[in-house]
Parts: structure tokens; sequence; C-alpha cells
DNA sequence: TATGATTGTAAAGTAAACTTTACATTTTAT
DNA sequence: ATAAAATGTAAAGTTTACTTTACAATCATA
């Protein structure tokens, strides 16, 4: 896949403005708490499906969260 | 992660509306035509950054392509 | 009928997402 | 100051997305 684009976030600024604690988004999202952290860093590209998760659970659109770079 | 909630999408419907094949479809978003058919018949969920370019290949928001069931 | 374009299926290999565990550091509240 | 909560980092292992190649089947057009 391309590899000059990139996917940003902003999940750790939603995330912490409506205090939620990493661990606690990762159990809303039946996730684990060091995959959130690799999403947020950006060290790693969520599955379409984890990332609607995030969504859901942040109460935002996709695109509020998540853009190309 | 869990695997009861399954992401869904209709990209083959909104593909076909706009006579796109899934082989230019494939080269807009810079992957392949095996990736598309996958993604298409739901026998793998996307990384996020690959979805959302085939959002903005295919002129739609996010969640009016996916959504959870 | 024939030819090209589109789609379906399959399989092997690579890259990366995700899990699990563990421990250190920082922040917050008492 | 101290304890608890939250965050940072790291590493090994598993699962799955994604690539690449190849060939068959369907559909539209000349």
């Amino acid at each position: 896949m391309n590899k000059e684009i990139v996917l940003k976030n902003k999940i750790k600024e939603i995330r912490s403005s409506k205090n939620i604690s990493q661990e606690s988004l990762a159990k809303l999202v039946a996730t684990t708490r060091q995959t959130i952290i690799a999403i947020e860093k950006g060290q790693f590209n969520p599955s379409a499906k984890l990332a609607l998760l995030i969504c859901i659970a942040l109460d935002c659109k996709f695109e509020e969260i998540f853009w190309l770079e």
C-alpha cells in the first residue's frame, strides 16, 4: 500500500477531553491498552472495524478522528 | 477483537453505481484487485487507511459505506 | 461467433495488526 | 510524602491483511 500517505488520528486528544483512560477505552472497544497506545502514537494503522468502534466509543464521526496526510 | 461484531460495507453497490471496475478502484487506492474483492465479500476487514482511501475514491463518508452488525 | 473487459476463485508468501505479559515512569489524589 | 491510577516502553508470539501470480467464468460489444 501507498507508504507516502499516512493515517493520522486525534484519539488521544478526544479521549483526554472526555476523561477516558486508555484502559477504559480499550475495554469499551474490546481490545488491549497496548493496541490503543500503538494507534494513538501512529505506530500502526488500525483495522476499519476497530477504528469504527473507537469512533462510536468517542461519539465522533470517522473523519472527525481520522485523516490522511 | 470482538468476533461477534462484523464490519459490513456496500463498496460493491456504490462502485457499480458509479461504473467503476474493481481494477480501476484498486488502482485509485493503490492496491490490488484481489484486495478489493476480499473486502467487498467481507472476507477481510480492511485497514482504516485503505477504507478511508476507498471512501475518498467513491466520494462518500466513511459511515455511508461501512457499518457494524 | 469471437474478442476484450470484468469478475470469481485459489494458493503461497510477506508484512503488519493485535495479543499477552511484564515492568518502569509519570501523574493525581489523599 | 505516599499510594493509586494512568501512561510509556519493550518483546515474543499469533492472527490476518495484503501482495503476487495464475487461470477460469461471465458479460458486453463488434
